[in-house]
DNA sequence: CTGAAAGCGCTAACAT
DNA sequence: ATGTTAGCGCTTTCAG
């Protein structure tokens, strides 16, 4: 692969003016542009990004981990960041996290040697405490989505989950539902608490008693949401609501109780938060709690790139979930 | 941020030193090699990847082009060529092509200056012949994914689009239908048009005749697929089967034959082709054709890192798609 | 307008 | 076992 040095032979001039061509100085006369733009493409000629980046220490690129490269929650976030980025000439490197503690560390560190220009990180293991040193220690933009660290307030995306979970128990209430049941994710992650939270408060705000017996705490999987339907009945809690913590516990809830002969939504109600595509699949379609993805990628691009000085829109940083209604959930049977 | 001659400096040794300890190099008596540690830890130091890359010429880093980093398709192709690509310590550097021209080219320069040392591609708009120049001049290995390029057969990851469109026309041919349409995606692309001829040979080889009038071209999304069912009817042609070339389109076709107070399956049958996630949720469940899309990405992970020298498991390049049955096909009616 | 030369941080002989 | 030093390819003063 050609080096600046066999462009500037080729041309004739020195490696300061092959430079200059290729970063577009003005500095350079039309006819030695030419000269060195011919030589360029003769050899096909591809500057190295690594001895730029080396000289200049900046690499124009911005740096992403995701918890799964997979599941299209992370897909819309990926794609909308991108387009971001690139609006600005400036290139998206995206690793995985693996939901694990080491991997999450490692894509970090990958990143970081790697001198991107900014982080654009959904941590679900690393603790605060060590994002705060990160961000001390970083001499980049750090951008958190999808979480809300007290400390960093300016450098969040999140989402008011608290209020999401509010919302889903809230629309059961004013259909009627008395005994509403909630299926959590793993309760040692911060958007699970928060979701819970919000039951809770809309569970005590309309004068009905919280009742640990009616909460199941499980893993976000769609297993997880059918065995949660199981507890349930073992514990022989009586519930015509249930709500669950994500679309896939919903669904496989949704199936465990069909399977015992009960219908969704005339027996029990159900509702689901993320508002995956599938949610628009199933029968009846899951009423659900609906998260801004694409929002939360983009605007985590555009605050990291703000703070890099670069021109962008009005940067929105705490977002609203919405309730988004389908068969599934309906009037309290009598 | 602190650089390897800092680091040295502290511990008194010289940068050779230091290299060699980072590299874990034998040559390093165990004291020296405890207080570079120890000089490392107390300065931060991160190695510099560019300085490192630029040096060895080599940057441990396979890069990878998807059309789109949305959708649950290629997400499961990058998650699995990731995993493999970090089992031996490498990292996958992910870009997208967003499926034009201009973007797929881009993103291959941008891998290129990177110097990642093998590319895994999934090219829609870039030629053939294109792709078969990058991989005589660039010197790394070139993978495509979902492709199959005559005159680079070893460097091909790909799947029997022809036998596909076969296996999903046969079956409904094998209930009875004799009326089988097929709706189709952009007819530039070469995978609809395997899928296509698979449709017709299976129709031929039944002993009916193709009729051009009961194929529509479409684009692969949902609305198309509906409107699909549209022009059909506006044709008046009959059928009771339709063999769609993908999901999306199959489920849009499913959906206007429903608001015509049609059944599916018992006035029309359809089968689809991906099996993505919602295949499973539609109502009834999709009848559609398996794609490997994470063999995709682990075998040309794979591919490549054994090409680069690396020791992986047994490679497979050429996979058969397969039918899986679901409610949406059944019984030609009388 | 153009060229010479000093780094950028690290690796890899070659010495010692 | 450890140190010296010449690059790797590019940018960026500083001269001319």
């Amino acid at each position: 692969m050609a080096t600046i040095r066999e462009v500037s032979k080729h041309a004739n001039v020195s490696v300061a003016t092959v430079s200059r061509v290729v970063n577009g100085n003005k500095w350079v006369s039309d006819s030695t542009r030419e000269k060195v733009l011919a030589a360029m493409k003769e050899l096909g000629y591809q500057p190295n990004s690594f001895a730029k980046a080396l000289a200049t220490n900046k690499s124009d690129t911005v740096g992403m981990v995701v918890s799964d490269l997979g599941g299209p929650f992370f897909g819309d976030m990926m794609r909308a960041a991108e387009d971001e980025v690139r609006k600005l000439g400036k290139h998206l490197i995206i690793t995985s996290g693996h939901d694990t503690l080491d991997s999450e560390q490692d894509a970090i560190e990958f990143l970081m040697q790697r001198r991107v220009d900014a982080l654009l990180l959904h941590l679900d293991s690393i603790p605060d405490e060590d994002i705060i040193k990160l961000s001390d220690t970083a001499n980049i933009p750090i951008i958190l989505m999808n979480r809300l660290i007290p400390e960093l307030p300016d450098q969040c995306i999140s989402l008011d989950n608290d209020m999401g979970g509010y919302l889903a128990t809230q629309h059961l209430i004013e259909l009627g539902h008395t005994n509403i049941a909630c299926i959590t994710g793993p309760l040692f992650k911060a958007d699970a608490r928060s979701r819970l939270a919000g039951y809770r408060r809309a569970i005590e705000q309309a004068g009905m008693e919280y009742d640990e017996r009616l909460v199941i705490e499980s893993d976000y999987q769609e297993a997880g949401g059918k065995a949660s339907i199981e507890r349930l009945r073992r514990r022989n809690m009586r519930f015509t609501g249930v709500v669950a913590q994500n679309d896939h516990m919903a669904i496989g809830a949704m199936n465990a109780l069909k399977m015992h002969g009960l219908s969704v939504p005339d027996d029990v109600s159900v509702v689901g938060y993320d508002d995956m595509v599938m949610a628009r699949y199933t029968e009846p379609g899951l009423t659900t709690v609906n998260i801004p993805v694409a929002q939360f990628g983009q605007q985590a691009a555009n605050l990291a790139l703000s703070r890099l000085g670069e021109k962008t829109g009005k940067i929105f940083q705490h977002f609203q979930p919405e309730l988004v209604v389908r068969g599934s959930s309906g009037p309290a049977p009598k």
